[in-house]
RNA sequence: CGGGGUGUAGCGUAGCCUGGUAGCGCGCCUGGUUUGGGACCAGGAAGUCGGGAGUUCGAAUCUCUCCACCCCGACCA
């Protein structure tokens, strides 16, 4: 195996530090704040940074782990451009499909480009251009590239920037069976990758969302602020998105009813908690209704306003209930009044003929509920199915709708299942032949007949990784970089280096001894006051620090603190670079 | 795109309601004193008050407009 790239060793008052006490009022995220804090980026216009020397040291350490074990797992690194013509789009389907995300523009003689987003479409064209047999197959291409994606709300530094790098791999297989061979080497690759990263991290099934294609995992880094929601299971090794994640039928049967149906006033209650509240129930017995329109049915067509049914304590799971509704939105209060006469707020399944109603597996289930009573102020209860008032929903029409929650039990029958929050960083598809058909990308197999390339594609977000490893290593001091990806991995601290001789010998000396090591050393030899100095190097997260100063040298010590330490340690002066080459291994 | 908010020196901000030409902290520059946890003293540089238009004798402050940025638009019906 190689040696991992090494930076080189520097002193600070000949690099550039660009810390800063303050954090810039737009700043969100810990991560986003510290970043700016500690100079690794500087924001030139929205969702749009420019990475600072000591960011670009960390952003590049990312990178080579990423291409050594891409490399080390058969991927075959090429370059592509950032420019696309328009044609392929065409060719694809996605000029129309992909919406305002993707950059447009014309070039001076009025053709239209885009500033890629991804790059199936010029990878399935290279594959089409030069690979003609079986022969050749399997490949993997893979590169590291900037893409642009033009978000609606950039938001959270580099989180979520518009632009963005990405290392994005493409596979090309002969059959479904070679595909899957490959999908589970990346799966494995990246487990290796997030592992080396030192990061804390999960591997999920997810929904394959606009790139198609079947089969598809996320891997999610663990932090609070996490934008995506992920479920697993404790006793299993059951995770998914729960964007995805089942939430199973009842095994309970609907109780009998036991109360008959009233109409009770609740003005001004239009929230599940109020009503449940104001009317002594548990919110469990509550129903929530929410009415959507389903915008591939025409206007003005039966169907097209429709309602939802959950329990008052769950979730609309919106990439569930468009998989079974096609795309919609919520109903503006207009429409809501058009078809019920009624405010939101008020709305409920009872009494309402002739507005489709799509229920949530655990409703089908309830008995003497509360619902709305589709009259302005008033609630209804003891609801329930199967009567005159509300006949039974049809078996179609009882759908897994909700998000699972914590305790709910998982879907693979093996425990209850958890909650976490997580930052998506990778993601790997069996795109198929989705994108071969398309743009007509065929080999010849063995019998001399053409066939469309098995696709699977792959990426990591390089710059989101760095925001991601800070999330979730920091302190109230700033941030705490895992040692694979920290800009240096020593800092040397020598107090008083322009008045002392002894310790400017002392931190020379080591500075030398460490650096032809091969270890990447700071030494902080700005003419700065202590505090400043270790208040500086935590920020910027430094994993590991050295203090040289004429305290210790005068019985031939040194101190040594990690990050994360309480306490600095005492080393012989002697020992030190010895100390920090076996601590860094 | 809708709703809300903000824009004053490199960063963080006061002043705006109740118009009279800008203040503070940090940072920066010079000199001095300091030097084991973001020092102190003295002096200094730096602001088209987001842009434009208007009202007014006079606009950071009021009005209109454009721009940028932030938050919300996931308990929802």
């Amino acid at each position: 195996m190689s040696r991992p790239v090494r930076r080189p060793a520097m002193r600070a008052s000949r690099y550039f530090l660009a810390t800063l006490k303050e954090a810039p009022a737009d700043a969100e995220l810990v991560s986003h704040k510290l970043m700016v804090r500690a100079g690794l980026i500087r924001r030139l216009a929205g969702g749009i940074y420019t990475w600072m020397p000591l960011g670009l040291r960390v952003l590049r350490k990312v990178e080579a782990i990423v291409r050594r074990e891409m490399n080390r797992a058969g991927a075959i690194e090429l370059f592509m451009p950032a420019v696309q013509p328009s044609e392929l789009w065409q060719e694809s389907g996605r000029w129309q499909q992909y919406g305002p995300e993707l950059l447009r523009f014309k070039d001076r003689h009025e053709r239209d480009f885009c500033v890629g987003p991804t790059h199936e479409e010029v990878i399935t064209d290279i594959a089409r251009r030069e690979i003609r047999s079986y022969r050749q197959l399997p490949v993997h291409f893979y590169q590291i590239q900037t893409k642009f994606r033009d978000e609606i709300r950039p938001r959270f530094g580099v989180m979520r920037g518009r632009e963005f790098i990405m290392k994005d791999g493409y596979s090309f297989h002969a059959d479904s069976a070679d595909l899957q061979r490959e999908y589970r080497n990346m799966h494995d690759t990246y487990t290796r990758i997030f592992t080396r990263l030192g990061l804390r991290y999960r591997a999920v099934a997810a929904d394959t969302g606009s790139i198609g294609g079947t089969g598809s995992h996320e891997f999610h880094v663990l932090a609070d602020s996490g934008e995506d929601s992920i479920a697993y299971c404790p006793q299993s090794d059951y995770a998914a998105n729960v964007e995805l994640a089942e939430a199973l039928a009842p095994t309970a049967q609907r109780g009998p009813a036991t109360e008959t149906i009233k109409e009770i006033p609740t003005p001004g209650k239009t929230t599940c908690e109020d009503v449940a509240h104001l009317l002594g129930k548990g919110i469990k017995q509550i129903v929530k209704t929410i009415a959507v329109v389903r915008e591939e049915i025409p206007a003005g067509s039966p169907g097209r306003l429709a309602m939802i049914l959950l329990r008052g304590d769950h979730d609309l799971n919106e990439v569930k209930a468009a998989k079974i509704l096609g795309k919609f939105r919520f109903a503006t209060e207009e429409e809501v009044m058009e078809a019920t006469q009624c405010r939101p707020g008020y709305i409920g399944p009872a009494r309402l003929p002739k507005i489709p109603i799509f229920a949530d597996r655990t409703v089908a289930v309830m008995s003497d509920f509360v619902c709305g009573a589709n009259k302005d102020g008033f609630h209804l209860t003891g609801v329930n199915w199967n009567t005159p008032d509300l006949p039974d929903v049809p078996p179609p029409m009882v759908l897994d709708l909700r998000s699972v929650v914590a305790g709910d039990p998982s879907p693979d029958g093996k425990g209850a299942l958890e909650i976490l929050r997580g930052i998506e960083v990778g993601h790997i598809f069996q795109l198929r032949t989705k994108y071969s058909e398309a743009m007509k990308a065929t080999f010849l197999d063995e019998t001399g007949s053409a066939r469309p390339f098995e696709m699977g594609c792959y990426g990591i977000g390089i710059t989101r990784i760095v925001a991601a490893a800070i999330e979730q290593n920091h302190d109230e001091r700033g941030i705490i970089f895992p040692e694979p990806i920290a800009p240096f991995q020593v800092v040397l601290v020598p107090i008083g280096y322009r008045k002392s001789a002894p310790v400017r010998e002392a931190a020379d000396a080591l500075y030398g001894a460490m650096s032809e090591s091969g270890i990447e050393v700071l030494l902080d030899d700005r003419d700065e006051r202590p505090g400043v100095m270790f208040a500086d190097m935590e920020l910027i997260g430094i994993p590991h620090r050295i203090v040289v100063g004429e305290r210790g040298l005068k019985d031939g010590s040194i101190e040594y603190q990690g990050r994360r330490d309480k306490e600095p340690k005492k080393i012989a002066r002697d020992d030190a670079a010895a100390f920090m080459r076996s601590k860094l291994c």
